[in-house]
DNA sequence: AAAACAATTGATCAAGTGACCAATAATGAG
DNA sequence: CTCATTATTGGTCACTTGATCAATTGTTTT
């Protein structure tokens, strides 16, 4: 077999192990669902002992719900500082919405799925979904306000372009990124916000 | 404590009691998720010993599927029963929108939104959840064709209204029933119907 | 250098899962 | 009424899960 690799054992300052374990929960996330997020196979991950996930996340629901904050989070905040950075309003929602339909968020998409069903019977990870979405009402919604579109209200505004995104994310799971029924759900996430907005979105 | 019930065990036919694990697994997939469904809860809810479930069914994915299957099969059946039985083509498609809309299909939405995400990981039950899409698919072209609507192309009609009734599934999971969000998503579904088929919808 | 500290291990527990199968008893046939 | 058929039981196996804790070993302090 393999040359026997001696087992050494790193040890990290307590922040730079939680981090490092929630980050890696994070990737298991990403790449194969909340229902794969066991101790074992984190702690496998880490090449680490299953105890010492527990040792820095007594239960393992807190650190699913704490690492779908973090991805969720941290996806509002870089797609908006992306779309902010555009000069003019109509330029802001345009990047935004060819973000969101990049075939490259499908791991995110089925993270979401992911965590709204299983949301169901979990508390905590309940919580984070619900922060996470209040989240993405609230930076949507400053959005289009600042922007002074022909939109009465910014507040349902943003809550319709959410309903249409959120249905694409059903798309990812249900059809392959080629199948019709992804252009078709594309055209109308596209056909709603300019409807939305009363804008033309010149997106390639 | 209680009385002790005598353990009476009823013996049945083979297609009966077949059948009546199918019906109670669809109940449990209905009321508790389809992550409930396992064989000591259904031979519990049965009266039964967990074995005679595997005796049915060997695999209990197997089970899952199939009870899947039969309660989207149902469903489709008897909106669209319902549907035809209206006088216009108008109203086929108002009935039809007004069942989808019916809170009593909370049920169901979490089902389907359940389903999606756990055919991720069972085969059989993503090859029935296909077959149900489909179904949905060809029943809903084939109503809008016979119709006669302001729609080009019925198939594409049908893949986009379908995609707005799947968004809606979204709402029924993270919203409660009387959420501002569920009025936004159900008013989106009745618009897009109007416009994708040139039509005024009465519903009450 | 020695001692105190604490991050990490490894083993173990109880609970829950799907699956298997010989034994049992209800049902129907002769 | 008796017997054969077979639907059904109940016990068991192997596995996975989250969780707990004393023991260990690396790091830091004295």
């Amino acid at each position: 077999m393999a040359t026997m690799l001696k087992p050494v054992r790193r040890r990290l300052k307590p922040d730079e192990r939680r981090a490092a374990i929630l980050s890696a929960a994070g990737d298991v996330l990403l790449h194969d669902g909340i229902g794969a997020l066991t101790l074992r196979h984190l702690a496998q991950r880490l090449g680490v002992a299953p105890g010492l996930v527990n040792h820095y996340f007594p239960e393992i629901e807190a650190l699913a719900a704490e690492a779908f904050a973090m991805i969720a989070e941290a996806e509002v905040i870089t797609l908006f500082a992306a779309a902010t950075a555009m000069a003019t309003p109509v330029a802001q929602v345009a990047r935004l919405v060819a973000d969101l339909l990049d075939p490259q968020r499908r791991a995110v998409s089925l993270l979401w799925l992911d965590a709204w069903q299983a949301s169901r019977n979990r508390a905590q990870l309940r919580a984070a979904v619900i922060v996470a979405m209040d989240l993405w009402q609230d930076q949507l919604c400053a959005l289009i306000a600042r922007g002074g579109f022909a939109a009465p209200d910014p507040a349902v505004s943003a809550t319709r372009i959410l309903a249409l995104i959120d249905g694409l994310s059903i798309q990812a799971v249900i059809d392959a990124p080629d199948a019709p029924g992804h252009a078709v759900a594309r055209g109308m996430v596209i056909e709603g916000v300019q409807r939305e907005l009363g804008i033309v979105l010149d997106l390639v």
